[in-house]
DNA sequence: TACATTACAGACATTAAGAGTCCTTAATAT
DNA sequence: ATATTAAGGACTCTTAATGTCTGTAATGTA
């Protein structure tokens, strides 16, 4: 029961990302080499990362990735629900109505979920930011 | 990223043995019926219940399982933490010295678990009983 | 227009973990 | 002694994550 990889990956590259000045692009040759991971497996995280809205990419020559103009606003759940899915942690088949365990499963997996809502990656990148100085 | 099968089928074994009247064994023969599984693969997860003293063995004819003298402080994450072991949702290999990312992702996993830790599984077996009536 | 560059998509291979089985051993009651 | 039960190890099977390869479409540049 861990995060997958991939998460890890997302994370990492949207805070890259924050930190590139302006409008600038990069590609995905360049965030891969950053992180020492191969660049076609890169390619389909960001993909995802993209469909939901959290870069925007635009392809041929000089194209590449940038931040969503949702910049501010992003926070680690967006993240992780783009490269999780919306899949529940505890996730009886059969739902017998009114279940007990599920509701106290659901409820801690919120308390988890909210905190990931209330941080914002932007926050994150100020502080790398700041810590640098 | 999902919790496995194995808690699920532990926390209801759990809720049954809890129901169980007086100082009565349960075998694993039985407690596999009731869930539609396989005995051999339910005694492992039985196992690792009573390695971490949440239930009781005793081998040998008329013996079984029962709920362990800790019966009323028993939480959800004990059980979970006894199925899934103790790694963390998220856990980066690198381990940056005050690394942000980690700092939020353990929060937020603190707050499932603080959710977790609070409901006592006796609460689902009383409510369970209650609502039979 | 031709070409280089880049994201995107699908098929495929590899790896790791979970789920489940089978068989043997040890402990206990009758 | 024998039947019954839990525990443990080795093994297979299944599934999901991880990663690679190849081709296609879109875009800028010369
Ligand atoms: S009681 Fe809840 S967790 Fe258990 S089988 Fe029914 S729905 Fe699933
Ligand atoms: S910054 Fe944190 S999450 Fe990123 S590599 Fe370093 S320790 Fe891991």
């Amino acid at each position: 029961m861990r995060y997958s990889n991939a998460t890890n990956y997302a994370l990492h590259t949207m805070v890259h990302l924050m930190l590139q000045p302006g409008d600038s692009s990069m590609g995905v040759q360049e965030l891969a080499e950053m992180q020492q991971l191969s660049p076609t497996y890169l390619s389909k995280i960001l993909t995802k990362l993209a469909k939901a809205g959290l870069i925007e990419s635009t392809p041929g020559a000089k194209g590449g990735y940038k931040i969503s103009r949702k910049k501010h606003e992003i926070s680690f759940l967006d993240v992780i629900h783009a490269t999780e899915g919306d899949t529940s942690l505890f996730d009886c088949s059969i739902h017998h109505e009114g279940c007990l365990i599920e509701n106290v499963m659901r409820q801690a997996e919120e308390n988890m979920k909210a905190e990931l809502k209330s941080k914002l990656l932007i926050h994150i990148a100020n502080e790398a930011v700041s810590k640098q100085k």
